[in-house]
RNA sequence: GGAGAAAUGGCAGAGUGGUCGAAUGCGGCAGUCUUGAAAACUGUUGAGGGUCACACCUCCGGGGGUUCGAAUCCCUCUUUCUCCGCCA
């Protein structure tokens, strides 16, 4: 969420940059401003009141020691008024305190200045490609018939023990996946971060810490006996960790790494764009995260494409890169690169991965702060991205590595998986 | 799941109704000494709100209560530890 204080100072630049999510600001702002002001004198106000109280009691106490009990007692009628303006005042102020903060989570972070103008995924700026799309033989096939032809996943067993949308792996499937989790997570390391394995369920806390509460509710699972909600992706355990943290200069930049199944309701979602591995309620995701310096961040998300580049040019798969437009980027990124993948027998590009920069935005909401050698705080920023997401990455190898009568493994996967090609069984 | 104990600053650990935002030790930071370092000594060192800056307010696991006044008493929730049971 956005921190008063820069909506204060820099109003006019933030509506402006809204404008290209298509967000009018204007009046928000002012209600913002309005309801931060009369927190403060309502504050103020409690404050001197309880100061005043506070004195009192202090006298009483004196009297009391020094055995004047009657003047005391004279002193204790006049606590009950002031005991009762502070009730009312903290009442007042719990409720400026709350219209504000929901104020506040209905706006979306400040687009940077790279963000194109847009209403659409058509407005995506594309800002790299690998190379020309691939055309396959004739009679190339979609993932979703390789995986029944060489029996390497089945979408219906996944029906019959919980429902569409979570498949079973079987076989050579299972372990070329798992050799891609593993690859993942060792170029990750080598470049620096940490590997990390975290709870797949969060509390309310962790959800609202990230984003992902209150507005995004019904694209988590709820296990409501226990009020935890499975991972929609590691970012919301990984980044939480940092919840509540005051951090030193020299601790940064911090870089974890984690594994996770991700957990989707994906409600609303039908029609062809689902089959096969393009959209799952469970999927399996290597995810990494960093937290930097402000002045380091933008530096950061560079370098985080360039990682998930290296690894995507060493599975030899084509892929291209979009700059996300305002009105495709999500509601707690500043600046977001998609890469996907080209799907050959679908003709059509799949998201893979998402590298945002989401600045301070998920920091003021966990309270992620860093004290510099003198003691000033500032909030950290943090930035995320998959590396990367394994259903869609299995997708496009299986296509685009297909020949008539095997699939390819792709060379870097052989030590991974212990294996060159997926026959006919 | 049952029984008991506990939760205090970065850590350890005092504090059982007012003089406590909190002793003391360790750690951190600054300085003295030293060619430099270590040791020793001196000072300093929690967080949030508020203010131009002070003042002032809030915070001793979370929430509620008693009281003029709560780290301290009561209720409740959560978590941790010990013992028993069960268990990958």
């Amino acid at each position: 969420m956005l921190h008063v204080a820069d909506i204060q100072e820099h109003k006019e630049a933030y509506i402006k940059a809204l404008k290209k999510r298509n967000f009018e600001a204007v009046e928000l702002f002012d209600k913002v401003l309005e309801l931060d002001e009369k927190r403060r004198t309502t504050q103020a106000q409690l404050d001197n009141t309880l100061a005043e109280s506070n004195k009192l009691s202090k006298e009483i106490g004196n009297l009391y020691k020094s055995g004047e009990a009657k003047k005391a007692s004279i002193l204790k009628e006049r606590t009950g008024n002031l005991k009762e303006d502070s009730k009312n005042l903290q009442e007042t102020l719990n409720i400026a305190v709350v219209e504000l903060d929901t104020l506040l989570y209905t706006i979306p972070n400040i687009p940077q200045e790279s963000v194109p103008a847009g209403t659409s995924a058509d407005d995506n700026e594309e800002v790299f490609r690998l190379g020309e799309v691939p055309v396959l033989a004739e009679g190339a096939l979609p993932h979703w018939e390789l995986a029944k032809k060489y029996d390497i996943i089945d979408f219906e067993l996944g029906n019959k023990i919980t429902g569409a949308g979570f498949p079973v792996y079987k076989g050579k499937g299972a372990r070329l996946q798992r050799a891609l989790i593993t690859y993942f997570l060792d170029k990750n390391i080598e470049a620096g971060y940490t590997e990390y394995q975290v709870p797949l369920m969060v509390n309310e806390m962790s959800g609202f810490g990230t984003g992902q509460l209150p507005d995004k509710e019904g694209q988590m699972y709820h296990v409501t006996n226990d009020d935890l909600y499975l991972i929609p992706t590691s970012e919301v355990p990984v980044t939480n960790m940092f919840r509540d943290v005051l951090l030193e200069e020299k601790d940064l930049p911090i870089a974890c790494t984690a594994y996770t199944p991700c957990f989707r309701r994906e409600a609303g979602s039908y029609g062809a764009h689902v089959r096969g591995l393009n959209r799952l309620h469970q999927f399996e995701k290597v995810e990494i995260v960093r937290i930097e310096q402000p002045e380091n961040s933008n530096t950061a998300l560079e370098g985080m494409v360039d990682h998930i580049k290296e690894i995507l040019n060493e599975l030899k798969l084509p892929y291209r890169i979009l700059r996300l437009c305002g009105g495709d980027l999500g509601f707690t990124a500043s600046l977001t690169y998609d890469f996907e993948v080209f799907s050959t027998a679908q003709d059509r590009w799949l998201e893979i991965s998402s590298v945002s920069n989401f600045k301070t935005f998920q920091a003021n909401r966990l309270k992620l702060r860093i004290k510099d050698k003198q003691g000033n705080k500032r909030l950290a920023h943090t930035l995320n991205g998959s590396s990367l997401a394994l259903p869609r990455v299995l997708a496009g190898i299986l296509e685009n590595y297909q020949a008539e009568d095997h699939i390819k493994i792709p060379e870097v996967l052989i030590p991974y998986c212990g294996l060159e090609r997926i026959d006919l069984a």
